[in-house]
DNA sequence: TACGATATACGAACCGTTCCTATTTACGCG
DNA sequence: CGCGTAAATAGGAACGGTTCGTATATCGTA
């Protein structure tokens, strides 16, 4: 959940100095954007953005809302619910697993994990539904990634 | 990981009766597209697949690919990477936490725990490389959806 | 206020995935 | 072992979410 009410009105007077601070013009398509999110309970996606901006901004491109979400992403202001790759990637083991992904190259692994598997349901959960399932991404840099990036920084580190 | 050497061998032979258990026809492209996964150790995505099988059977559509997939994954015969949504979800919280998410509905509610924030990386994961962040989803029903499905369902149950 | 850099709107393009439909195939039955 | 029928496949077209290309508009600064 994330912020409501008066807490709104106060963080909306800040927002501009959240882009201004990223070195971002202040549009007013931004503003609302970051608005509207803050505002929002639900996680909404791309398009339930844009609908809501619409209604003070009737002439905004949906082509902005993706725009500005990644941008708002990449600079840490905002987060995006779940691992969206590109394309699904699929395993013949249907065991109790969990997976180890590299977030450079998307490389998978498995684990196992008992602690994960009898993971208890949190109170706060247990009262927005019923739990039948854990899963769990550990998400990092692979070996392989993790030495081609020291490759590729040791010249830059050397540099002045 | 998925099974290797001879195991492979013994289990392809029965491969066809996993088919056969389920009330579902044994075919030349299932037989393969199954083979392929269980004999992959790095979760390949639909291409992939289609590019191996296609060495074995050259006429072999993309479609089927696709279509055999999803059908397995139904039959609980092989599992997906991953929550493959179909659009994205955004949040203007980043504070560290975790989702419920409604497997039916879709909805998203967060939690907090400092278990899974805390969560040893296992030794088998480190060696696959750094981790640098905990995904956690608990799948599951919301409220509404249970009640919704308990509405549909009483009729049926008292039904013969 | 004018200028240069950056953002925006719009529509076209993209790409993974699914749908449509004619043809082929598996397999229970004689 | 050949038939008939329901089920599966190939191929291509369609789809939906997302991104790109580009001309125009806007922000922030001098």
């Amino acid at each position: 959940m994330a912020i409501s009410g008066d807490e709104v009105r106060q963080q909306v007077a800040s927002l501009a100095e959240i882009f201004r601070r990223q070195g971002l013009k202040v549009t007013h398509q931004r503003m609302e954007i970051l608005k509207e999110l803050v505002r929002a309970q639900e996680h909404p996606s791309a398009e339930t953005v844009y609908v809501r901006v619409r209604r003070r901004i009737p002439a905004i491109s949906l082509d902005t809302v993706y725009r500005t979400l990644k941008l708002l992403e990449e600079k840490g202001i905002i987060s995006r619910v779940g691992s969206m790759r590109d394309r699904a990637r699929f395993d013949a083991n249907t065991d109790q697993h969990h997976h180890f992904i590299c977030i450079e190259c998307g490389r998978v692994g498995d684990f196992h994990s008992d602690v994960l598997d009898r993971f208890p349901v949190p109170p706060e959960v247990a009262e927005m539904g019923s739990v039948d399932g854990v899963y769990v991404e550990l998400r990092g840099r692979c070996r392989k990634c993790q030495s081609r990036a020291t490759k590729a920084k040791r010249p830059q580190e050397a540099a002045p």
